[in-house]
DNA sequence: GGTACATTATTGTAGAACAATCAAGGCAGC
DNA sequence: GCTGCCTTGATTGTTCTACAATAATGTACC
């Protein structure tokens, strides 16, 4: 509700580096930080209140996710990614949203999780209707962890989020590449929820499909 | 050629947290780690010579790339895979190969890498002739390394070996699941360097069909 | 104005130190 | 003998210091 950092729990109680990770994808999603921008390590230790040590483990684990890329002796940036880098990006988010759908639309009839999967729609639509960008990436994260929860496979939960579309998301949040998605979530939504893993499958690829040609045309 | 411990390259020109990285990844494929095998931070740190930090950064990176599996203030363990789980891996691998054999053979056309997975192919055959498990392990590595170069996909690159088939393959090393792959390979290698797109993913989409059926025969 | 050199910023690495947590063994009580 | 608590040891989590190695930047000299 406020413009605050969000506290991801109550209290600070996570580890250092956790502390770190999270709050560079938060920075991330929220803007504070961008594609390109360069790290220094001493910087983020006082400003996470951590040491170096921890932020260094931290920069492992964002490079393993693809958010940050490590140069031996160079500061870490934030990863960027040109429009060639961008289509690969989206070529491996491709297979990998249509094997959730898929998988989700799979597990569904059932599915404890179910519920959330409709509060994350809801959710989507009305952080949609209140053109609030930041909203709408939270909201987004929402519906795929609500799918990837459905979908029941470790491996593609561990996986998925490795994708740089962190990236992709970061570097056109400003364009309209926001417009054709909502009912793209929709489709998926109700493909899922019939448990028509086909058609789930094919409306997440659909959807892939949409995003890259949106970001052809603004790039 | 010697049972040495495979210094990549030419001396000790590698940093603390890649010796420690590569040398993990190398135990493993030797089987001088097992799954399940619990790892001492203490322990790593004298055994490569290195800080207990490098050991740390180390980890974080093997636990992206599905090797270890981090759990708050305990030891870190080599990954360990159930059946269900294993199945799991599959699904992402089935897809991932797929589209890695089909843009390898989109790509292959030209490509300046093509001697090098012939290279790889006849390096598949004489390790499986010679019945050098290890050996094989090697040669199957250097096999998707070049499909992995031919593709030309950077987010491919990074995520494909980030599957944890080197789990799997360290699994079940020991079992016969040998003799079905190498016509599996050779049906790849011929889809790619042909150039068929479809007939390289389907082939390659089998070959991880069969993996499966083997393996469920044999837990 | 450009090249060589000095300076600064930053990363790479090791190590000490201590708190926090978990696992295991031992001891007491029933 | 069994159960449950408690002590103890092993290990991780974390910070700090220190210094070497490298890259980036600035400066003086020609």
């Amino acid at each position: 509700m406020t413009g605050e950092v969000e506290k991801q729990f109550s209290e600070g109680a996570l580890g250092a580096r956790r502390k770190v990770y999270l709050g560079l994808m938060a920075d991330l999603e929220q803007g504070r930080i961008v594609p390109g921008q360069r790290l220094v390590e001493t910087d983020l230790a006082i400003q996470f209140g951590v040491g170096r040590n921890a932020v260094r483990e931290a920069m492992q684990q964002l490079a393993g996710r693809g958010v940050v890329e490590l140069t031996p002796n160079r500061s870490s940036m934030v990863r960027k990614l040109d429009l060639a880098e961008t289509l690969e990006v989206l070529d491996v988010a491709d297979v990998m949203t249509g094997l959730l759908a898929r998988y989700a639309a799979r597990h569904m009839p059932g599915a404890v999780q179910a519920p959330e999967l409709a509060i994350a729609m809801t959710g989507l639509e009305d952080a949609h209707n209140s053109h609030d960008v930041i909203a709408f990436s939270r909201a987004r994260r929402h519906f795929y962890r609500a799918l990837l929860a459905i979908a029941q496979n470790r491996e593609l939960q561990r996986l998925f989020p490795a994708i740089g579309m962190h990236i992709i998301y970061s570097q056109h949040q400003t364009r309209k590449l926001r417009e054709v998605r909502l009912s793209d979530y929709r489709a998926i939504f109700e493909a899922v929820n019939a448990g028509y893993a086909e058609a789930a499958e094919a409306a997440a690829r659909d959807h892939v499909a949409n995003v890259r040609s949106i970001i052809m045309e603004s790039f």
